[in-house]
DNA sequence: AGGGGGATTTACT
DNA sequence: GTAAATCCCCCTC
């Protein structure tokens, strides 16, 4: 098992991109413990012209600038004060291109992610949905800015393919009103995998 | 310097 | 199904 090299965040395509990252696996190293999975959901978010991204319109501040690195980078912000949300920065400098990871399901150290969670047996719930996986793999802003080839957190290429017939590909919610953006598909995921945050149909 | 909003989750009715 | 929790960031005054 091999991290993802450099190269393979610099592609500015980040549809495509969110598309590679299923099937890959995300792991993290902190407090000694080891946790990680299988990415099964991921949403594209095209920085500049994306109303929902942060980047939109060009935005730049503090905390956004990490988005405009080089790909490779995680980006990890607060949400309602609670939740931890961890995307992947993509694209070359200067283009703020993210990666959601909406979805992932339980590899290794299960054990350690449902102490963090606070649950008793594995249930779809412990990693589906970005705020719930962010605290089972004990992500935090922390993280933020830190590269994914180093050793508290990277993605890796566990060789396993997902075939295209078994990846849904859907508009996302609430985006009605995007002009011609509205209908395409931005969110992918997995089909059929229990650790998929939404129905979402 | 102050206030509104947010890429969500959880619990309760 | 609906509402509350909760804090950091960004825009405006």
């Amino acid at each position: 098992m091999t991290k993802l090299p450099f190269s393979f965040y610099q592609n500015d395509d980040v549809n495509s991109l969110a598309v590679q990252l299923l099937g890959k696996q995300l792991f993290t190293n902190v407090e000694g413990q080891l946790t990680g999975g299988i990415i099964v959901e991921t949403e594209a978010y095209k920085g500049v012209i994306d109303k929902a991204s942060h980047a939109y319109g060009g935005r730049f501040t503090n905390r956004t600038q990490v988005m405009y690195a080089a790909g490779g980078l995680a980006y990890v912000y607060l949400c309602y004060g609670i939740h931890h949300l961890f995307n992947v920065v993509t694209a070359p400098e200067g283009t703020p291109h993210a990666v959601l990871i909406r979805g992932l399901e339980p590899v290794t150290g299960i054990d350690v992610m449902l102490q963090r969670r606070n649950m008793n047996a594995l249930k779809p719930n412990l990693t589906a949905g970005p705020g719930a996986l962010a605290k089972a793999l004990a992500i935090d802003k922390v993280l933020n800015a830190k590269d994914l080839q180093g050793e508290e957190i990277w993605i890796a290429d566990s060789g396993m393919s997902v075939k295209p017939e078994n990846i849904a590909a859907v508009p996302r919610v609430g985006v009605a009103y995007a002009e011609d953006h509205a209908l395409l598909p931005w969110r992918y995921y997995i089909k059929g995998n229990k650790f998929v945050s939404k129905p979402n149909t």
